[in-house]
DNA sequence: CCCACCGTTGGTACTGAGTACCGTCATTAC
DNA sequence: GTAATGACGGTACTCAGTACCAACGGTGGG
């Protein structure tokens, strides 16, 4: 019963002395003599002092590369979100243990590092899926575009996934999907070309019971394409 | 006048070796052997291995931070443009340098990482920058926006600098303006609080040259604040 | 029952980054 | 001339991470 123990004990053991005395102030030899083991048994576990805390790393990226894979063109979209709210499930389920590695992330400046690092390589799965998804590869805008919407969906993601992390949320995949509906009206369909005009602006008069920002892509759009 | 030059020195031999011998093949003492100095002199100089790779990036965060802050409420997007073709000119600036640094930072994955850590630290300058700019921090909604809009301007600045690392972009000032005119036309301008009024908008008939942009927020402050 | 073969473990030794401390030398100030 | 300052080099140390090896313990075949 002490063999699949070994590597939850050592993770054990690492946290408690993180508490304790803090993350540099911890060698690894102070974690693997808690854990009863010896070092070496440490590294075969644990490739690094930091991936204690940031454990399959790899097995998320897979999921989310898995999920995005068994979509359709169609499907893009909601591919994506999906994708995000497995991420964010995933940090859910971990429960205790993810805010214990907020805990630590907000305080040591290597292990924010480490995090943003991973975030940015799902940052890039999602970046090289919508633009592929995009297609026309060779258009230098719809490559910018599918940067942008990467980021903002990550960026979204991040900000619930910290709300929850602090507390302040109660239903965060809710709320998620609702940061990803929000995101994914940021960007309309491709958008018709600039500088087709004279950069002056007529406006017209008229009273709408919609909102200003609803109705700002027609009144652009009307700018823009003129009113052919 | 060997004085000045023991700080360029070690930089110039980090970077032959690196070329040479690879990232990780080359020691410290390598650097400093060939530099002809001790290695004590080294860490007197940069305070990591990697810092000799990416140097002066407190000066550019404060270039960042210094700029955003000699700016009113009016003007923040502006400011916000500004920083940005700040960060990207300091990187022309550095020309040849930062193309052997990206050479390296695509290699090596210690780098990218270390890379993408401080990419993130100016973007928390925008997300702060911006999130105050729009005031109304219990806004819950205020703040995803916030994030989404630094996380949009930070990426389409990384775009651009990629394209010009690569040598895929002859203008890269003019391409980064043009990109940040398309990250700005994605939001909105502040969201009017909801509730008040009915909601609906009164737009009244008038011809400008000026460009749509420039005079959406007198716009937007007459609809907010009303006609009084 | 013995032995050959595993996989797991722990120990030792090494490299290399980063830190602390100290003695030396040159320049400048007085 | 001398004292103070500051840049430099050297030594010794801690600790993360790697490589290697020797000692187990079980398992299966003879």
């Amino acid at each position: 019963m002490s063999k699949p123990a070994a590597r939850d004990r050592l993770a054990d053991a690492a946290f408690a002395l993180f508490d304790e005395r803090g993350y540099e102030q911890t060698t690894i030899d102070d974690i693997a003599e808690r854990a009863g083991v010896g070092r070496t048994t440490f590294f075969r576990h644990y490739r690094s002092k930091e991936e204690v805390i940031f454990p399959n790393h790899d097995r998320l990226l897979e999921l989310i590369r898995h999920r995005l894979a068994t979509s359709s063109h169609g499907t893009a979209l909601v591919a994506v979100s999906d994708a995000v709210r497995l991420v964010l499930l995933h940090y859910i389920d971990e429960g205790d243990l993810a805010r214990r590695r907020y805990a630590l992330t907000s305080k040591v400046a290597a292990l924010r590092d480490r995090e943003i690092a991973s975030v940015a390589r799902y940052q890039r799965l999602f970046r090289e899926f919508i633009s592929d998804w995009m297609g026309d590869p060779t258009t230098e805008s719809a490559s910018l575009r599918a940067e942008l919407m990467a980021a903002a969906v990550v960026a979204a993601h991040n900000h619930v996934l910290r709300r929850w992390l602090r507390g302040e949320s109660a239903d965060p995949v809710a709320e998620v999907d609702e940061a990803m509906r929000e995101v994914l009206d940021l960007f309309p369909g491709p958008r018709s070309r600039p500088g087709t005009g004279d950069g002056g602006s007529t406006v017209v008069a008229f009273r709408t019971r919609q909102d200003l920002d609803a109705l700002l892509p027609s009144l652009r759009r009307l700018i823009e394409e003129g009113p052919e």
